[in-house]
DNA sequence: CGTGTGATTGACGCCTGTCAACGTCTGTGG
DNA sequence: CCACAGACGTTGACAGGCGTCAATCACACG
């Protein structure tokens, strides 16, 4: 399913200096790019799968990615999003474990591959690289804790109204307040970890409270204080 | 109440083949052991609060550490626990963020402190080192990924059954059976993500059905598979 | 136009949190 | 040595949040 494409120039990639990569120099970007690859993903592909063990890491292009858990009874858990910028598959190559995710294109993707020698070699060599490695680790740690809080102790009300602000703050409005991402019933209530019933019909309490407005997919955020009073975020 | 104590000997200290110190030369332990101070906790102690910014990480030479947050309405949800060769305090200092919870000593504790900025030449100076801290902050974040699919889909039931595994696992069990570490029913179930009167509940069930015997603060696993294929675990 | 996926709504009931009362134990001070 | 306070553990009653099941509708696609 996936197709080679033409390689993003790294020297040139205007997402690069969101990444990881953003401090190299020249000379180890130019090493990035003689052994990368780059791949071509629709909307629903799977770039890895939880469990195995992966070669190498992936820095997105374009596109979103979801990254799950899946649960005994083959129920997903959304555990966060990849945009444009992010790398993903990094936790496992660096711990030297199988995936514990699945990572799936929600949108038309393109990611380039980065092979786990690279990296490797790179965190010997570049202890500015390393440093980065490390404070992402670190910052998505403690995005995991603040988000064990919240699924333990908030309500499922409480909980989706904290998500929508979470997109909100991901993916960005559009000029018409909307949400720049489009996501089934049964992928927001994978974020929040509840049913699919229970996410529509909160959200049709919302809109009926006139916080949000419901276009299909598409989320409209009318009034973003008072979701922020629901969400209950300190 | 921290009591200055007479420094352990990093270059002797028995818990260090468990750390991440474990692969330094002799050079680099030095200088760790002329920067570091050490400090006496009793239980119940604070070694450090959530949302302050700390100067430092600690290792931990002897005692039991939980790391929990607070949620809005006070309620503790322990992330973590932290044993003899265990560093805390790591995650906040590496990505710059304050502390996202806070350390409490549930047994007498002693621990030394290494500052910042020591930890920070080292990662400069040192790329096994730094490939020490990058695994340790991605296996954590495995873990703290599978707690999020955990709490999200697993009944109450199955989470405390998860938890005396858990609790197996890291402190171990003596030759009785018995858990190495006494927690409040209240510790249960800030782990858990429950209420405390649910846990004990649970417990009185598991002790009914022969799967465990109860002595206060003290848990004898009596049926390990079964509380196994309790847990759902696969 | 049939088929399949996703969205919605209603009914139902259980798991689990909350509140309250009471028992137990330990350490403290008179 | 005893009384008492305070923390912790236990049990019961109760209700409501939320998951599950089932039926129906909406819509896109081959």
């Amino acid at each position: 399913m996936k197709n080679q494409e033409v390689s993003p120039v790294c020297g040139s990639c205007l997402t690069r200096h969101k990444t990881v990569f953003r401090h190299l120099f020249s000379e180890d970007i130019n090493n990035i790019m003689s052994e990368k690859s780059c791949n071509y993903y629709k909307r629903g592909n799977i770039i890895f799968s939880e469990g195995n063990r992966g070669t190498g890491i992936f820095c997105v292009h374009k596109g979103i990615i979801k990254m799950f858990k899946t649960g005994v009874d083959g129920k997903e858990q959304i555990i966060r999003f990849a945009k444009p910028g992010h790398i993903i598959g990094y936790r496992s190559i660096l711990s030297n474990e199988p995936a514990c995710t699945t990572a799936k294109a929600i949108e038309d993707a393109i990611l380039c591959f980065i092979p786990a020698k690279t990296l490797i070699n790179l965190v010997h060599k570049n202890p500015d690289f390393s440093m980065e490695l490390i404070k992402l680790s670190c910052k998505e740690l403690g995005d995991a804790n603040k988000f064990i809080l919240d699924i333990a102790q908030k309500s499922v009300r409480e909980r989706l109204a904290e998500v929508l602000l979470l997109l909100k703050e991901t993916f960005g409005l559009d000029e018409n307040s909307t949400l720049q991402v489009a996501l089934t019933r049964e992928e927001l209530a994978n974020i929040v970890g509840t049913a699919t019933e229970s996410v529509i019909r909160l959200l049709s309490e919302f809109k009926a409270d006139k916080l949000i407005e419901l276009n299909g997919r598409h989320i409209k955020l009318l009034n973003i204080p008072k979701i922020y009073k629901i969400s209950n975020i300190y």
